[in-house]
DNA sequence: GCATATGCGTAACATTTGTTACGGTATTGA
DNA sequence: TCAATACCGTAACAAATGTTACGCATATGC
């Protein structure tokens, strides 16, 4: 069996290839292989199956209901598909899955995941804290949302890095600003004036809160 | 066994309270109960226990690093309490808790819910099923995000609600505004000035696209 | 009937944010 | 060393959004 098959299973990942041989775990599953630019799935799609990235990378797009077409995002192997929604009522994929290189990618039926998971703790387990972690990725990146103005957010985002008043942005102003969902140049500027006042130091990713009054104010 | 116990059990929620009488399905539990105004969970404690709010009602808070409350949501019995976390790495309550009126609390420690999933497939996909629902959700709203401009939202949202031509809004403009995360007037605006430009047809919540090009443009 | 609350549209104005363009620094690889 | 690239700060201006306030409906309860 494929080690990345065994992806959510936190037992298995951790066998050596002599032990994972010997190992009686079969999952039912099939294997399939997409060339450049295949669909692997189409927007609308019922979830069936868990599907697994053995190899290769793909591209997720979205189509809106009269065709355009925007862009969402690249995945690469080892990782599941879709697997948050394999679950859902009335689960389809929100997106197309396009291969953007030559793919290996296993399907497991959803009956199959269910029984893997009745009879494998480890895969149980590996399949609930991967979606749990997913998941709380996604609500921190709301509660980003849930900021108005961009001060309130740079603000929020210190608080949460803060550690006995010093912090760290701990990614790049670019990569901040895609993930507040502004322009760089104006979060540069909200980061900018933020100094200008007073209420923190910052220099290359590192910073000091001077005024933690004032930025708790504006975390709201 | 209480109803509510068994939110999560699609199969057990359906039997009429005989049968659940009769019911050989015992998951170890403790129950707490919690006058107004006291703390059922404080932010950052560890998730050791599926929580299930039995009876009453709670209200979430959000408390920053050093002081500031900002206040999250209610939820109403019956309902989980932070389920989606419960198997999340380093998994902690992400806000604090506290009662708005006398509540009941079940809690499950997380190996009788792992060992209930083995033993009880309703469990499982009702666990399953719920958290997947509850990831679209979130999902669906990052969406959103992901599209600057009021106008670029609602043409978005007019998209994925479209149906021949014509759409409901689904909400009132000003659940909508602040599903948003914009200002009631400004989405009020924008919504007029799509009807002004001729785009859409728009009246007391259902509307028509007058003009498919233009709103997919707009949606980017 | 009346007071109250909610939801909605509108307007004028203030503020924030986006846009575009530029220059500087650091890193990388030829 | 040099060119190419990525990342960042800044500025001036344009555009979008927030703010505040008002009037009008509709529902609700007294």
């Amino acid at each position: 069996m494929d080690r990345n098959m065994l992806f959510f299973c936190s037992f298995c990942r951790h066998k050596t290839d002599d032990e994972l041989h010997q190992l009686d775990c079969h999952i039912d599953h099939s294997i399939s292989r997409y060339e450049r630019n295949r669909y692997i799935a189409h927007q609308g799609d019922p979830i069936r199956d868990l599907y697994m990235l053995l190899d290769g990378q793909v591209r997720t797009e979205m189509v809106s209901s009269t065709g355009i077409v925007l862009p969402v995002s690249i995945i690469s192997a080892p990782a599941p598909l879709a697997a948050a929604f394999l679950f859902a009522t009335d689960s389809r994929f929100p997106v197309d899955v396009i291969a953007t290189e030559p793919c290996r990618v296993a399907r497991i039926p959803r009956s199959a995941v269910e029984g893997q998971m009745a009879s494998c703790p480890g895969f149980l387990r590996g399949f609930l804290t991967f979606s749990a972690d997913r998941m709380r990725l996604l609500s921190d990146r709301i509660k980003v949302f849930g900021h108005k103005g961009i001060k309130s957010k740079v603000a929020y985002h210190i608080l949460l890095n803060e550690h006995q008043g010093e912090f760290k942005m701990g990614h790049s102003i670019t990569w901040l600003a895609e993930y507040f969902g502004v322009e760089r140049p104006s979060l540069s500027r909200a980061i900018s004036e933020l100094v200008r006042d007073g209420i923190i130091a910052y220099r290359n990713g590192n910073g000091t809160i001077l005024n933690a009054a004032a930025l708790r104010e504006m975390a709201l």
